[in-house]
DNA sequence: GGACACAAACTTTTT
DNA sequence: GTTTGTGTCC
């Protein structure tokens, strides 16, 4: 029987999860813990074995990607039934549900899906007919306050009640003629997307009856990322049958900022009585060592759901803290490593993920792989779907499907150049308002009665006339050809062409590239429609298209590495006010959520972790010095190496062609590993600190400070550096003695103790090495002193 | 009406 | 370092 084979690659727990059908299911899966395969199992065990009709089987998952790779595993298992499961993203899910469903509520099928760009010019215009002083309130932070209102299904009288402050009351006022804005423009918004479906469900039992009937088992991925809304939504959907079964990890909750409630999973057992609760600990990506770090970082954190993650994977290799002097030191250290490891132990550029806070880091890292000529690929940030022209042409697509959308008009309709300036807009836009019709219907009108000069007359009439054929002839093209259509009729392609600049022709290659998109979207679809496409131009995010990753170094945001994993993984900028970022560290709920989402970067790696932070970084342009995150301080010291750069001012400068000679040595063997020097200098401090005066004393070769002797060498004339080379005695036997004293050698002294050699000057008139010593810390020690010697 | 230049403001994470 | 808005000039 397959049933039998198909759940014998499952571990007791996996299994026990994938059995259990019934009632309400709360799986703990922790990172790497092999959570969608026991989903994937589960539903193809559901199928096959428990003959439970796929279409009975609603998946919800977070992201587009999640949802497509679960539907790929269960074809692998089941085959072309897995296409009648229904498996989306919440937003999708209920997109879908809108244009089937949305007119009991009042909501056109040929609604329209506005962006973050869309929701802010129309915030603009409900601020400006709304007088609001926009300068204090921007249309941003309203747009922000708005969405969190949403995410707890507050309409804008609830907002008012719920919400008290000068703030609130002006975001109350916004939010009631945005609500009324996007009616006008027949648009909903993200947020309104689950708002209304919950509306619909709420408010018409016929239509929550047919779906309860429908969608007997509901799995829910990523439960911890829910907020409310989502939770009201899967609440309703499974109130019948209560075969529920949602999948999380608390500590891998990264989303409250955009109203996640990690509370909802750790309440859903009081919720749900009987739930049975399941946790999957096994992990099978990570070294324990990895793990270990990971537990030392989450365990800080209270409220949370008592588990720990174990692996039969070997203990693995020391992670690594490397200490940068700058961001750009430290991403040339990144390309550094990854070059030669690629270059020297056999792997390959997409073993690797560079992850970083915030998108803004990328670029010192994606010039040092362009240095290194390394192939790189940022996911995220910028995407495809964000570029003007993409937006552009969306717009179009927006208007000849809705023309209701006047923000789509507003965007297009001086795109290419049609001598339809600011001035006529607005104009048009009282006309509309005097008619009380769209602003489409307005351009109409433009030709009769305005007071507009004859050439916009005919721009405005002409503009219409081309939008209103390509609306009357969307009915019987396809998607592709409606899209062909529009660049050719718009005039938007020939533009681009006759500016000649290099920039356009790259801008007409990826509307090209979104031609490609839309045939194979009508290849893929069931019923592939320009509704559809266009729901996918909305939902689909970059995050979404990362599938070629195979032989470059993935670049990407912590949060956008979530769920992926990678043989090697980097971790920038850990500093204070980085990571924990700024804005997060007054909070201690969102210090939490900072230390999880360090958690999931850690947990991303299979192999091996590199950490790093800068002593200083530039930050809008100006220099700050960094403080290394609190976050690194949780780590057990015995599965670390800290390591730092020959040019870290801990180091006295070399001079001359050496200089990067030497740095070039230790970078390629991955920086100078100072753990052990540093663990027991830092034991040693306090003793070091009282005698360290004494000692100065009695030793005058050795410098305080040794970062900054040598700058004050350099800074004196040439004239006093060669009367004291030559008054030196040491001079004839510097290279014999120097020779032996190569970085990394490690060394005793008789007054120090043991030490390493980090640096050695032998540009300089007396040859000097730079010495950690593990009792007295850091010191500049002549070379051939005799106090010095190598030790075996 | 449109293009350009400059100044100012502003920076988290995104379905 | 970037984007966004403002002002000026054609």
């Amino acid at each position: 029987m397959i049933g039998l084979s198909l759940l014998d690659d499952l571990n007791d727990r996996q299994r026990e999860a994938a059995e259990t059908i019934d009632g309400p299911v709360l799986i703990f899966a922790g990172a790497g813990s092999g959570k969608t395969r026991a989903l994937t199992y589960r539903i193809a065990h559901m199928v096959r074995e428990k003959r439970i009709a796929p279409e009975h089987i609603l998946a919800v998952t977070f992201t587009n990607k999640a949802a497509n790779e679960m539907k790929e595993r269960i074809t692998r298992l089941i085959g072309d039934d897995a296409r009648r499961l229904w498996a989306g993203t919440f937003h999708s899910i209920c997109s879908r549900l809108l244009r089937r469903y949305g007119e009991e509520i009042g909501i056109a099928p040929n609604f329209v899906i506005y962006d973050e760009a869309d929701q802010t010019a129309l915030i603009k215009q409900a601020v400006s007919i709304a007088d609001i002083d926009s300068q204090a309130y921007t249309p941003t932070r309203i747009r922000w306050a708005i969405s969190s209102g949403k995410n707890e299904l507050l309409d804008p009288q609830g907002y008012a009640r719920a919400r008290k402050g000068p703030f609130d009351e002006i975001v109350a006022r916004v939010y009631s003629r945005y609500q009324q804005a996007l009616r006008e423009n027949n648009a909903l918004d993200f947020d309104d997307l689950l708002v209304k479906a919950v509306e619909l469900l709420r408010s018409r039992p016929k239509v929550l009856a047919a779906l309860q009937e429908r969608l007997r088992y509901v799995l829910v991925d990523e439960y911890q990322d829910i907020n409310y809304a989502q939770y009201e939504l899967v609440k309703l959907l499974s109130a019948r049958e209560r075969n529920i079964c949602v999948v999380g990890d608390d500590d891998q909750s990264i989303y409250g900022w955009r109203g996640a409630n990690v509370g909802l999973i750790l309440s859903f057992q009081a919720d749900n009585p009987n739930t049975r609760v399941i946790k999957l600990e096994q992990n099978y990506r990570s070294t324990q060592k990895i793990l270990d770090c990971a537990h030392a970082v989450i365990r800080v954190n209270e409220d949370r759901a008592e588990k720990r993650l174990w692996t039969e994977n070997g203990a693995g290799d020391n992670l690594v803290v490397y200490e940068a002097v700058n961001e750009e030191e430290e991403a040339a250290y990144v390309a550094g490593v990854i070059a030669r490891q690629v270059r020297n132990s056999g792997t390959r550029y997409a073993d690797y993920a560079v992850l970083y806070r915030a998108n803004a880091m990328s670029r010192n890292l994606e010039s040092a792989m362009r240095e290194k000529g390394i192939p790189y690929e940022v996911v995220g940030g910028m995407s495809f779907y964000d570029r003007g022209e993409i937006k552009d042409l969306a717009a179009y697509l927006k208007l000849i499907f809705n023309l209701d959308d006047s923000i789509s008009l507003r965007r297009i309709i001086n795109k290419p150049a049609r001598n339809i300036g600011e001035g006529t807009v607005s104009r048009l836009t009282q006309l509309a308002h005097a008619e009380g019709v769209t602003l489409f219907e307005a351009c109409r009108l433009a030709g009769d009665e305005s007071d507009l000069r004859k050439a916009q007359k005919e721009a405005v009439l002409h503009f219409y006339s081309m939008i209103r054929r390509l609306h009357e002839d969307t009915a019987d093209m396809s998607v592709s050809g409606i899209v062909k259509a529009v660049l050719e009729r718009s005039g938007y392609t020939d533009a681009l062409r006759a500016s000649g600049k290099a920039d356009d022709a790259d801008r007409i290659d990826t509307l090209g590239e979104l031609v490609t998109d839309a045939v194979k979207y009508e290849q893929s679809a069931d019923e592939p429609s320009l509704g559809g496409f266009l729901e996918r131009l909305a939902l689909l995010s970059d995050l979404d298209k990362a599938e070629d990753l195979g032989s470059s170094v993935s670049l990407m945001t912590v949060h956008a590495s979530k769920g992926l994993e990678f043989p090697i993984v980097f971790i920038v900028g850990m500093e204070e006010g980085i990571f924990p970022h700024e804005r997060s560290m007054a909070d201690q709920f969102q210090l939490a959520e900072e230390r999880r989402l360090f958690y999931v970067g850690l947990t991303r790696a299979q192999r091996m972790v590199y950490m790093s932070h800068a002593r200083g970084r530039t930050i809008y342009g100006s220099p700050h010095e960094m403080i290394p995150s609190r976050f690194l301080k949780d780590l057990p010291p015995e599965s670390i190496d800290r390591k730092l750069d020959a040019d870290s001012p801990l180091m006295p400068r070399m001079f001359g062609d050496e200089e990067a000679a030497v740095r070039e040595q230790t970078v390629l063997a991955g920086g100078i590993d100072i753990t052990d020097v540093l663990r027991r200098a830092r034991e040693n401090m306090a003793a070091a600190a009282s005698q360290k005066q004494e000692e100065l004393r009695a030793e005058p070769t050795v410098s305080e400070e040794p970062s900054i002797a040598p700058e004050a060498k350099k800074r004196k004339p040439a004239g006093a550096a060669r009367k004291k080379a030559a008054r030196s005695p040491a001079k004839q036997k510097t290279a014999a003695s120097v020779q032996p004293l190569g970085t990394g050698t490690k060394v005793v002294h008789e007054d120090f103790g043991e030490g390493i050699v980090i640096s050695v000057d032998e540009k300089s008139d007396e040859p000097a090495v730079t010495v950690a010593f593990v009792a007295k810390g850091i010191k500049k020690i002549l070379a051939n002193h005799p106090k010095l010697k190598v030790r075996r």
